[in-house]
This record gives C-alpha cells, structure tokens and sequence, in this order.
DNA sequence: AATGAATGAGGATTCATTCAT
DNA sequence: TATGAATGAATCCTCATTCAT
C-alpha cells in the first residue's frame, strides 16, 4: 500500500503497476468503461495524469492490462478447483467452472468491452502479448482439463474451454444488461427474459462438455 | 427504393425509416460503430443531417432500431427453417440454427455493442420497446422449437433459444476480433485461439440443444 | 376563442395574430424566452409551425409583436391612472406609475431581452413600426403628464416617462434574478441585494419625478 | 504581457485568466454576447480551445468572471471619485456617479445579459461568489456614500447605490438599443426617444440622491 | 520519475425557417 | 390559407495524450 514516492527500482514499478490496474478495476465495478477517464484513475491512484503514462502506453493498454491479470487469475483458479476435484463428470466440471466465474464481474464486464476497447488505438505489441497470454493460458487450462477428465478426447482440451468461455461472455451479457434494462426486465411480464447467471450458466456448461465429451461418437 | 422527396403518409415515412436503416447498417458492416457519425448516415440516406432526428430520437436509438429489424428478421428466417425441418434432431437444429445466422454480421455487431449503445442516451420508451419484442420473438421462436421437437420439455423453448442466443454472441467476440487482433490470430503458433466460427456454433448449439432436451433425466 | 379554421378575412386574421400573441405571453411568464421554441408556441396554438409564419415573419417578430401590445396596454393603463388622480404629486403619481407597472411581469420580461431579441434578425420594417409606436405612445403619456401635472416645465414630460421607464427596467432586473440567483439572494446574509420591487420603484420614482419638476430651478 | 508558455504556478495562473478575460473584453466590445464563441476567445488569447476549460467552467462562467473583474474595478473607481470629493451634494454624486460609469460600455453590456447568461448553465458556486461580491462591493460603497454625504440617513447608502446602479442598467438599455434601432433612432422625428446618456444619467441620478437624503422628513 | 498545463480533434443535437403539397 | 417534412447552420465541451518543467 505505502508506495515510494518515486518506483526508482523494477520492484517498485511492478507494485505501482499492480496499485494502479487495482484502481482501474474498482472504478471498472462502479462505472461504465465509456464513463471512467485518465483522470480518476489518476487520481485514485494518487498520481498525475502523465504517470500513468510512465506505465501504460494508452488507456486501452491500462484496461486490457487489467484483463490480463483478470484473466490470469481466473485461469489459475479454474486450474485449482478442477484438478482439485475428488470426481469428476460434465456436471461438476460444469458447476466448478460457473462457480469460478461466477465473482468475477470485473472479467465479465472487460471481456465485454474487449471489442470496443481494442477496436481503436491498438498497441500491436500488446495485442501480440494479450493473444500470448491467452493462448499459453489456453493451452495450460485445455492440458488439465484434458488430464482430469479422460472422457474428453485428446487435444480437444483447449478448444472446449474456449467453448465455455464464449458461453460465459455471450450469457453475461444477456443476463446483465446496462441498468436502464435492468429495471424493464425486473418487470414480471418480461420473465422470459431475465437469466438466472450461475444456473444456466453451470447447466450449459455442462451441455457443453457432455458435447465435447461425446461428440465423436454421437456426432450424427 | 425512389423515395419521393417528402414521406407525407405513414407509408412513406415507413419506407424512409427502412431506407435510412438500410443505410446504417451498410455503414455498420464497413465501419465500427464508434466511427460511425450521424453525419455519414445522413449523407448515404441523402437526407439532412437534423431529417435523420424526425426518424430517430438519437444515434443510439437509430441503431436499436437497426438491432430490431435484424432480430424480427433473424427470428422469421429461424422459424422458418426449423419448421421446414422434414426430421428433427439436436444435431440438425443445431445446423439450422448455426445456418440462420452465419450471413448475419450485422446482427452479431449490433448484439456485441447492444450494451454500449444503451449504457448512454437510453431512451426508455424505446428500451422498453425493444425488449418487449425481443420478448415476443423468443417466445414465438421457443414455441415453434417445442413443437417441432416435442423432445424438449415443456415451456422450456424460450429458455434454450435464450442460451443458443447468447452462446451465438459470445462466440462469435471470440470468433471475430477486433482486424488489429486478427492479423495476430492467423500466425500458426496462434492456432488453439482460432475458431471455425460456423463449424463450432453449429456443434455447440447442438449440445445445448441435446443438454436442454436431456436436462431432467439425466441432470445428476 | 372559438377561431375559425382558416383566416378568411382581415378581421378573422387580427383575432389568429392575437390568439398567437396571448399564448407566446402564457410560455415566457412560465419559461425563459430562449427555452421557448416555434415547435411549443405553434402547439399552444393549435396551429402548424409554418402557419405562424404567416402572421410572423420571424421568432423575433412575433415576441417583439408581443411586447408592443403589452406597451400599448401598459400606456392606457398608465395614463388612465393618472388622467383620475384626485390630487397630483411627486408621491402620487410615483405610486400610480409603480403600481401601473407592478402587475406586468411579461412587460418587464420583454423589455430586459429586447436587446437581445433585436440584436439579431432584425427586420427593419417591423423595427420602425416599433419604435415609432413606443413615440407616439411616449409622446401622449407625456402629454398626459404635463396636463395632469402642471409642476412639470413644458416638453419634458416625455423625457420624464422615458427615466422612469428606464428606472422601471434597471430595477426589474435588480430585483429579480434568474431561478438560480434568486435561492442564493434568499439568504439571510444577502439582504442588501433584496429589493422591495413595489416599494422601492414608488420611492424612486417619486424621487425622479420631483427632480423633474424642480429641476431648472435648483439645478446648479 | 509576455505569459509563459505553461502557467506553471499561481501567479501565472492569475495572469493567465486575467489575460483570457481582457481578450474576451475586447470581443464583446466588438460583438454581441450570442456572437462570440469560444473559439474566437481561444484564438484571440493565443490558446488551445480546450484551455480556457482549465480557467473556466463554461462560457457563461467567463464572462460572469469577466462582469466580476468590471464590477471591482467600477466599485473602485466610484469609491475613490466620491471621497476625493472637495465638496459634497446630490448634484455633484451624481455627476460624479454618472462619470465614473460613462467610460464602461463593458460593465453596461455584461450587465443587460447577466440575466441571459446566467439563465443557463449556472454553477451555484460561482453564483454565490458573484453575489457575495456584489454584497461586498455594495457595502462598502454605501458605507462610503454615507460617510462623505452624512445627509443620507444611516444604512441607507447600499439601498441608495443599488437603486442608482438600476438606473444605470435601464437607462444604458434605453440610451444604446442594438445598431438596428440606432439608425431608427437618428432620424429627426424619433428625438423624443433619444437620450443624452451622461448628461441624463447624471440628472436622474442626482435626483435619486434627493430624494433618498430627504426621503423621511419630505416623503408626502 | 513525476507533474499537470496545454492541446485540439471530434460530433451529436437543436430549432428557426422554408417550401412542396 | 394551412401543413409539417425537410433543411443545415451553428457550437459547446470532453478527454486522451503530450511535453515543458
């Protein structure tokens, strides 16, 4: 928390780095990403608009910084919990995946604005390292998976936590929408709308890996 | 599609609503929507900027209704095909599910930034309407799903097109990137994030399809 | 009130003019005059956008219309007042003029933005027309004055309105300001900026009438 | 004259905005209010548009600063007309009042729009800093008139200074109506509707001065 | 490394007025 | 005479980014 004034060795920037993706994401939970400026971050983070700058080239960097390490951090509880499994079947996996996913809004919502955000001022750089990122994380995630669970054909790993992943981003945005939907949906006629996240969330998932599980041989 | 020079009757002003509609998107497929200027809508639909606001409220609530049309349309197209069926399966509606939207960009890019469009300038008339016929079409769709494939359980066909809805749009973020991402995505090393975007939906949503079928039975 | 739907003849067309007068005075006692638009005016008159610009060649010209009726009011008023004083003074007649004033908050309006309202589009025609009423009218309140009031040197009757007049304007502004100002002038520590209107315009005027009338001979 | 490039601290800040305000001064000397943009005082002050952000909320908040500036400055000026006095009479104040605005068309202009500018766009803030000077300004000049003419009855001078400055306000929006009705106002048979603004403002002003030193034992 | 003043491109929206019907 | 669809000029303000200090 007590950072130096000034980061003068590697160690202090990683700190100040990490204090200010932190920021960023408090705001990201309160805010929309259209609504939070250079500015506040900034000053959240007890810094001058130009400092960020020292550490991010763009504030699409700055956010898709804070994906990354959202996306690390999911990657390495997902690994966790499935490895961690006494059994395994479509369901638990299902139900563990959903559950890993289930307190990250933040991943939800940077994951949604991945589009927009990269849409303008890409960093090719920092794209190649994003796209890196996820693959390596990709790979890792597909190999336990594979590991843990025999059922799944071989090498079909990573493409089956992409699967789920696309489920997850596609379901959370149809089940947060932006608050002035909120309160339509709230509307007992509009039941048919409204998603029940995690439920459907562990139950598709499953579907999907039964899929995956099963395809080759039920494909027809 | 000659349009006389003032829509006096509600006719015309309806076929000039889908002219300047048709126009939008036509930008939308060339174009992000954040480069998109009302500006350029009006000079493609050959109409006043300030002719563009008797049409539509705003920016956003001109591309809601671009949204709307694609949905109406998507939704018949799809009933369409799954009633043509002459047999029924997971694996074959899944097909024509994955079929109806594969032509469908535009549809995709407008769900992805549903959020962003509304998160600003929400009109709540226009909110309201929107999702009351998202409404509509999902629960005409579901009937249509349920009695063509009377295997689904009852009354859960609006809640499985929800699911294959959202799994469309989420994979097809993951499908799609951003150009700057999609540059990286084509080197070899890069092959475990790449997606056969029809392929892949079509096989998901027929897990989808299979889970939402099985779901009682064989839940645990 | 009961106006027939098409202006016919000269006299149906003076009672469409005076309608539209009547609820272009109904909108600025209730918003400010740029918060008024033609779209609102035309509506509060049951008649399309175009049709006042039958009887107003611009926005402009229909409030400045609006002004020299309330004038013309506000002159027969005043001289009726003054024409059945029992007695004349200073005292008296300021009190006439105040409370001949007091009940004309849309006078004071239009006055305050007549420079703003003629400082763009202005059509000379409708200028002159103008001011060559504000003479006459000028002219016989100041002959009123005289007659009723033979302490006042001869000529400067209308000179004499024309201060008042301009007292009049100053001290309406003063006295009150725009909604946001005036919840500030409420507090207790402001007192010095509040202004009596009624009382205070009386007293003045009082003041620069009796200057009037005495001043050849305590002049120097 | 010469401002650095970057106002780094306070001083230059100061001098900053007062040079952004004389510019602005300048224009509105040449334009009315409605006319001028803000990029016009960005570019007449050598700065980026943006800038005048950093030293101004909006538009309006520019030029009430501005009001502000000339209101201090007239204040000042009156204060020390007044006590320099060698003798003193309602005659003299006057012409010493009606002097001391005579050369300040910009506080005359600022003051007919105050009401216009600040009917938007009000900054509750800067709205009580502007009354609170006013207060101030008001004070100590009444406490100045009633300490060099004792004929005015105690706590009075506000009041009196407040009624003069509505007298200014009026008779400057009579004396110099917008350049339209200035040709108007030249012709021959308008005299009546013409006023000597110095000349007349020192009279109406003496006479205000009369009256409110004899108000009590003369007021029948 | 840190600052924060300066930049300036960028765009939706309003509304008085016109004119085809 | 009445309509109201079409016009298009007109402009304030935001905010990511830079760079002098």
């Amino acid at each position: 928390m007590a950072l130096r004034q000034r980061a003068r060795n590697d160690e202090d920037k990683q700190a100040r780095r990490a204090a200010i993706l932190s920021e960023a994401g408090t705001l990201l939970s309160e805010h929309a990403y259209g609504r939070i400026t250079m500015a506040q971050v900034a000053a959240a983070s007890g810094l001058a608009k130009g400092t960020l700058y020292l550490y991010f080239r763009s504030k699409e960097a700055l956010f898709l910084g804070l994906l990354q390490r959202e996306l690390v951090d999911w990657f390495a509880a997902l690994r966790e919990r499935i490895t961690a499994l006494p059994s395994v079947s479509a369901e638990l996996l299902g139900r563990e995946f959903s559950a890993s996913l289930e307190r990250r809004p933040l991943l939800g919502d940077l994951l949604v604005i991945l589009h927009t955000i990269l849409e303008r001022n890409v960093d090719p750089e920092a794209a190649l390292e994003f796209k890196t990122l996820l693959r390596d994380q990709l790979r890792e995630a597909g190999g336990a998976l594979e590991s843990v669970w025999p059922v799944l054909p071989e090498g079909t790993g990573p493409r089956t936590i992409l699967r789920m992943y696309a489920l997850f981003i596609g379901l959370r945005q149809v089940a947060f929408p932006s608050p002035a939907l909120a309160d339509i949906l709230a509307r007992e006629d509009m039941h048919e709308l409204r998603v029940d996240f995690s439920h459907d969330l562990a139950e598709s998932l499953r579907d999907l890996l039964h899929g995956a599980a099963h395809s080759l041989g039920g494909g027809a």
